[in-house]
DNA sequence: ATTGTATATCGTATTATTGCAATATATAAA
DNA sequence: TTTATATATTGCAATAATACGATATACAAT
């Protein structure tokens, strides 16, 4: 149906279907890049060296920001974005934490 | 226009997008879950602790394996999956890279 | 052969996502 | 005030994703 059930799952299991989902393509995965690589923030600039147009990047902005992995800033006519230190510092353990669960198996497969 | 442009970006933010998308669904991080916390592969059990039904499952089952996080083996009358072991360590460790190249910065925000 | 069990696939209704033109909004500069 | 620049929002067309009933497939047991 396009909706996504999320009786039956955990906070937890939505919250990191949240986030993925907001990764889940690639002009948010270079919108993130662009951001981790100049820490100082960006903006227009994305939508110049993005291939889409200004307000698809301001779409794609507005999903990153819901989420809370980017924030954004008013400074002048333009807007500043950054990375969100918090959030991003309690993904990369959350994630670490899901993916180092890992233990090899030959249990299986 | 629900189809995602994809000239313009290079192939690793594609592949990271598509994972990351493959991963954007509780139903999606429920299955993964249960097959890091069980070495042993499982399938019917999966019908029956989520909150879907089977056809539903199955269809989340393909997404997952599509992208090669997955891998079934015939069991009897029954599938076996598990995490493919070479795929989740190749995401671990790009992933930990995405996530540890963050450096804080009071440039903004 | 028939029955039961386990999965996958098909078809389809419903909703979400993507992309962009047009437009609105807001600030800075002239 | 007018103009230019930067972003966001709206509206809409096209496509994708979600969920599930119905059905197909495949194997095991009787």
């Amino acid at each position: 149906m396009g909706i996504t059930k999320t009786e039956g799952f955990t906070e937890l299991q939505q919250r990191r279907a949240l986030i993925f989902k907001a990764l889940g393509h690639p002009a948010r995965i270079a919108i993130v890049e662009m951001l981790l690589k100049r820490q100082s923030c960006i903006c227009n600039d994305m939508v110049e060296e993005l291939p889409l147009a200004q307000p698809t990047i301001s779409q794609h902005l507005k999903a990153l920001k819901e989420v809370g992995i980017i924030q954004g800033e008013i400074e002048g006519t333009s807007i500043c974005y950054c990375i969100n230190e918090k959030v991003w510092n309690e993904i990369q353990k959350d994630f670490g934490k899901l993916f180092s669960s890992y233990k090899a198996s030959s249990k299986c497969c």
